[in-house]
Formats: structure tokens, C-alpha cells, sequence
DNA sequence: TGACAATGGGCAGATATCTTCCTATTCTTT
DNA sequence: AAAGAATAGGAAGATATCTGCCCATTGTCA
């Protein structure tokens, strides 16, 4: 794929956002990238999430694009728990207007999309 | 396999100590599973190791007979480090013990062992 | 319009440990 | 000698993150 369209969200980037969405209004109010995993494969998309290191690579994308933040889990409890640690991310102001953004650039086109542009 | 006549070692079991002590020549006090098992391919016992489930099965049962001891690594070092955490195991007494014991029981029938029990 | 360059996807593997399930073997007991 | 019990091995996968390589695509610039 080529430089990217200003403003545009490419699908993997727009699932990501709708699962971490998705499993906010259930309550978790940080995700990491193994949850986003399996929310992805549960609600069919699987297509887009063939391998891990692509998932990986569009949240660091999206981290330096400054639609999602970071924050590392206490190395602690997760040796508590025996496991690998995780790295929690949460979207931004900007992570949910791209989000709009976005699934307008999908569902209609540019010109049609004034006054729809909520938040 | 069947109950484990007394005293005897495994193949596998032959291997851990000895790639053990080959690491402890080279300078490191401790070792862990994938430690072990690089050694092990490299040494090209790899007939010997081909799932990793199996290495670490060895690792806890040689802990439980009181051939290993092991240690957790400080999580801390290991988030610093940005890797997974390592078990560290060293050999016992038992475990030196077990291993000279362990060759004669490999290479000469027992009526032959007298004399050689070193140690 | 044509070529370049950047980017993203997929595959594979590194790092590290552990569990579960099935199968094969053999040790021991009757 | 036959049968039963326990154990070890192998395959596979769960848990979690990241990197490198190659290739395809396409936006952009000349």
C-alpha cells in the first residue's frame, strides 16, 4: 500500500476501533492487543486478522498517529498472574473522531458527507 | 513410558544436566528452559527435543525429584529488558549425584558399576 | 502517463513458559 | 503370562508482544 490519504483509516485500523468501542461499553475500560485479537475474530472479521504481527503493527501505526495511547500493565501483577505482561492501550479525542471520520470515508463519498460530521 | 525404575534418568533428563553443566563451564551460574534448549539443538541432541512442552515437563518433574531448583526472575529486570520472564533452575547435589549415576546406568550394566560410583 | 517510493499485509519466527489431550510403552502386580 | 496402572513423549495451542523480510499496491511527483 502507498502513503496513506490524509484522514483515511484502512479497514484493520477501523475494526480495531469498533472492537475497543465494543468492549468499552462492556465495561473494559483498557484494551490490549491479544483482547482486540479475539473480540476481531468473535465478530467475523476474521479477514482482516490473519496474523498477529499485523494487528501489532497497526496499533503502534495508530499509537504514532495519535489515535491510540499507550500505558504498560504493572510488570508485577502479571508475574502474579504467570503471564506475559501486557500493553494496555485506550483510544483519544482524535482516535474517536477518526473513527467517525472514517466510516464516513467508507460509506459515502467525500462530498456527500457535510453536516454529518459529528463531535 | 512406565513407572520410573528408581534411579534411573531419562535420555532427555541426561541432556538438561548435561547441557547444564556445559553452560555452567561457560560462565553461567544459572540457566533457563530456552537456554537449554538452544544448547541442546546446537549440541545436536535435537532427536531429543522437538516439542518445548516436552523440555519443560522434564524441567518440573527434575524439580520435583530434588535434581533442579529453581528461581524467578526479578519481573522488573524482565520488563526492562522488554522480554517475557525466565525460571532459572541449577543443578543440586542430588542432581550431580543422579547425573554420574544416571551415565554409569546408560553406559554399563550394574554389575560392572562397582568401583566407578564416584562422588 | 509513467515510474518511484513509501507503506501496509502476510508469513515466519524470536522470546519465554505452561497446559491439555492423546498415544505408546513398560513396570509391576496378580 | 496377562492385565492393569502410571508415566513420558508428541502435537497443539494458550498467553503476550515484537521484529524482519518480501511483495503488492497505489498515491504522488515529474
Amino acid at each position: 500500500m502507498p502513503r496513506r490519504k490524509a484522514g483515511t483509516l484502512l479497514p484493520i485500523e477501523l475494526s480495531i476501533l469498533n472492537a475497543a468501542i465494543e468492549l468499552r461499553v462492556r465495561g473494559a475500560r483498557l484494551f490490549h492487543g491479544f483482547m482486540i485479537a479475539k473480540e476481531i475474530k468473535e465478530r467475523e472479521d476474521a479477514k482482516l486478522l490473519t496474523s498477529h504481527g499485523t494487528l501489532y503493527k497497526a496499533l503502534d501505526r495508530m499509537r504514532k498517529l495519535g489515535l491510540l495511547e499507550s500505558e504498560w500493565e504493572d510488570p508485577l501483577l502479571a508475574a502474579q498472574e504467570g503471564r506475559p505482561r501486557r500493553r494496555f492501550y485506550y483510544i483519544t479525542a482524535a482516535g474517536e473522531a477518526a473513527l467517525v471520520q472514517g466510516y464516513m470515508a467508507q460509506a459515502v463519498p467525500a462530498t456527500q458527507q457535510r453536516g454529518l460530521a459529528a463531535q
